[in-house]
DNA sequence: TTTAATACATAATTTTCTTATGTATTAAAT
DNA sequence: ATTTAATACATAAGAAAATTATGTATTAAA
């Protein structure tokens, strides 16, 4: 069996975006930190989002018009808690679609079986 | 139904010698303009490798030891087929099972449903 | 009281692609 | 016959998106 450690960095790149908004439609709000926290979780460390890469990536989703932020602050610390917009509902599910395309494109370029029992 | 022209070019990025590695493994040997045509024809058009893109990826795997090739001569016409070495069977192999295995995780995380149908 | 975890941010660099440009042969269309 | 499209390679300038490194600061744990 393959085990895989952690992902090389290039097949992460281009579905930053998509991750980010689809974590925001299913969860609602969420803050930086707490994205890559998930992510990490959910994947079982493969992909950890670094924070040069998530930040900057925010700030691009904001000044697009996909997703607005709150700030909260618990104490003195601050957190940044990032909604979608209504754009960034239809960027949201457009992204996801697109990626469910590209999967069903590369098993069929790739000749990659449909698998049992993986996460 | 979603219908998709072509992937963004984010999308793309970080396959590129997957791709490649993975037809060079199921043909034997092809050369450059021939791998961006089998793509193009597999993926219908949703794939369009660029010529930029190509051949300083080829180069880069030649260097890397993952490709040799030789040079063909169709009248004057010249054409550089590609074949896998030794250490290029495993690069393709690792490379398509780490691919395999983001698609499990990307799935996970992106909330994708198993679909019918596609190709 | 030091270290680790939380929480943000940005700058320098690297990688990888796009776009543009270049050369040249061959087949097809006008 | 001659222009255009397709074939076939190559590289250079620029853009995009990440990595790596650095910075600030609070809070919890060792």
């Amino acid at each position: 069996m393959y085990i895989c450690p952690m992902y090389t960095s290039e097949l992460i790149k281009g579905t930053l975006k998509t991750i980010i908004l689809n974590l925001l439609k299913e969860r609602g709000k969420m803050y930086g930190y707490e994205i890559t926290q998930t992510v990490k979780e959910m994947t079982k460390d493969k992909i950890q989002i670094t924070e040069g890469a998530l930040y900057p990536t925010l700030h691009s989703l904001e000044k697009n018009g996909d997703v607005g932020f709150e700030k909260e602050y618990l104490g003195k610390r601050v957190r940044k808690y990032y909604t979608l917009t209504e754009q960034g509902q239809e960027t949201a599910k457009a992204k996801v679609n697109e990626f469910a395309d590209f999967i069903n494109t590369m098993k069929y370029l790739l000749d990659i079986e449909p698998k049992m029992g993986n996460a």
